[in-house]
DNA sequence: CTGGTTCAGGCAACCGATTGGAGGGAAAGT
DNA sequence: ACTTTCCCTCCAATCGGTTGCCTGAACCAG
């Protein structure tokens, strides 16, 4: 910065005001100060004007597992959100353990990040959210806590359920099984309640449906199924509902091994919509969650708030759509 | 830090120094110091820190797009290696576009990170890598550029094309067609050969095979074998080589699309296994790539790199494996 | 011609760490 | 008793920017 000031023969601080286009430089100094950035490829040193700032332009992505396409294209959309504003996102996964998310958080913290976005996938209440917390602004991503009052970026989940049950009342159904997610983490949660409404307004029992919770992997899926759809025929329910993709594709898979026909013997949907859910054969019926343009609101959100502008109280969730593909049909 | 020194009864430069582990402090400053900063939940300012020593135990991490399951397993790899050093990865999505990347290029450089991972995906001489060679060590993945001599992280993709093309002669098949990458990317041009000698190996002539050039993308996987596969019986391949996994399923879903029976009418094989491969009907056989594996030792040979050890000469490639699976069957 | 106003541009303090070298006290050597 | 040596601390300069405040010139009106 010095070179360019001598070589531009203006002193650093023009040249700082410059680079901000703050304060009243005369064109003809700044033509001159410009061509000598270019002139000796020149880039401003980050570090030192964060150092100033006390702010890094760069914000960091907490999610639990990056090869769930959901997060991957949440990330996606937080990094193309950010790019537009300057900013970088560093990226923590945490690998679906918390003493993972833990050090991350650490990490982030003594980075000085500007401020988080979070995802924890499922825990109940994260430590590494308080120890997140006391950094900067923190924006959720499809989750809330109910205890702690964090804007939050989520999809319209009870929505989407309540529209994807609809959808399986419609089509005849009486029998139901359920593998939801982990009872104490909000998304599942409203999910649930969303099932329950859409099948009573349907007109059938909502009590009757049989639960089983896992913890949204695909693993998980597998093992529920078995333990759901392993019964004597006339009990064994004709439609499954899954919490997400995954575990709606680990369904998938169990049937496939112990030759149970998708939709003829039971009927299946997931929910996300991830790229992959389109691919199986049956394609699979699901709830369409924007995962990309949350990302990208979750982004522009907490960029926002670091630049101090106040939290909008309340945000309108993001619209979901009921995906109607293969897996589902009337049942028998 | 000036409070830490206030609390603790000493200079900030023995701070500093208890901090660093560095000099001479005796063991009863030192445990003042320490409760001190463990009263104070003192955490040091990276960016000061950063300032002073030049460096920000950040690396970068460039990829031309999260959503391709063999990117985002990659991106895992690095994470988790890189936050076994303490070290942050900033993550940019080049989303397949060279001005994304490029702008992504830009902003890393002022960030003045201590590295670069590098990933174009297909493009042939990306002038942001030089823009980032200029700022620090840059580590390739999967890919090499004849021109420059920069240290790559890649798998013996060569051998694994042979592999999968000896395994489709032994299967029996005679009439062969391949949807290759772009022809001007080294991994692909290695595939090729690959593919090639195992063909000749196997006493068949490689340049009877039909081949395409794609761009690693579903779609052109989908256009491409429509270019392969739409002919008449006699003369339509009975084995078509993807040279991505990407690419095989667009491939499977124009022969879905199409009453084209995979594996009877065609065998179809594709190249890295990403998680959805083996959740397709039929599952796909392939070639496993380490990604995850590869995207750790990338980030433990950046990391090394920038903490001045010297580069080893020449990486031995990750091995790959064959994975056979329902998409390829003898011929008829 | 003079006092007041406006505005471009520079000086220098500051952000929060690191670190060479100065300084002081105790132990060791003469 | 007086150096010398060795430890341990701390002062102060430095990294590369930002910005409050000051100066000097230009301009204007009286």
């Amino acid at each position: 910065m010095k070179d360019v000031a001598e070589q531009a023969q203006v002193s650093v601080s023009t040249v700082s005001y410059v680079l901000n286009n703050r304060g009243q430089v005369s064109e003809a100094r700044k033509t001159r100060v410009l061509n000598a950035i270019r002139a000796l490829d020149y880039i401003p040193n980050e570090s030192a004007r964060n150092l100033k700032r006390q702010s890094a332009s760069t914000i960091g992505l907490v999610v639990p597992d990056l090869v769930n396409q959901f997060f991957s294209q949440l990330a996606r959309g937080v990094v193309k959100a950010a790019a537009m504003h300057d900013t970088l996102v560093v990226l923590c996964s945490a690998e679906n353990t918390e003493e993972a998310e833990f050090g991350n958080a650490r990490l982030l913290r003594s980075k000085r990040v500007d401020g988080v976005i979070y995802e924890s996938g499922f825990q109940e209440s994260p430590r590494s959210l308080l120890e997140l917390q006391s950094l900067g602004p923190v924006v959720l991503v499809d989750e809330r806590f109910p205890g702690l009052d964090l804007p939050a970026v989520v999809a319209d989940g009870r929505r989407g359920a309540r529209e994807i049950a609809a959808h399986l009342v419609e089509l005849g159904h009486k029998r139901f099984a359920c593998i939801a997610g982990p009872v104490t983490h909000w998304t599942s949660e409203q999910r649930l309640s969303g099932y329950r409404e859409g099948l009573a307004m349907g007109g059938i029992d909502p009590d009757e449906m049989n639960i089983q919770t896992g913890d949204y992997q695909m693993d998980s899926g597998y093992k529920l199924a078995e333990i759901l759809l392993n019964v004597p025929e006339p009990e064994r329910p004709t439609a499954l509902i899954c919490a997400n993709d995954l575990m709606a594709i680990g369904a998938l898979e169990y049937c496939r091994s112990n030759t149970i026909h998708v939709p003829e013997d039971v009927s299946i949907v997931g929910f996300d919509d991830i790229p992959t859910a389109q691919l199986l054969t049956p394609r699979l019926t699901t709830v369409r969650q924007p995962a990309y343009e949350m990302g990208m609101s979750a982004a522009k959100l907490l960029i926002a708030m670091t630049r101090g502008k106040q939290t909008p109280e309340l945000l309108e969730p993001h619209p979901v759509e009921l995906m109607v593909r293969e897996s589902s049909t009337g049942p028998g």
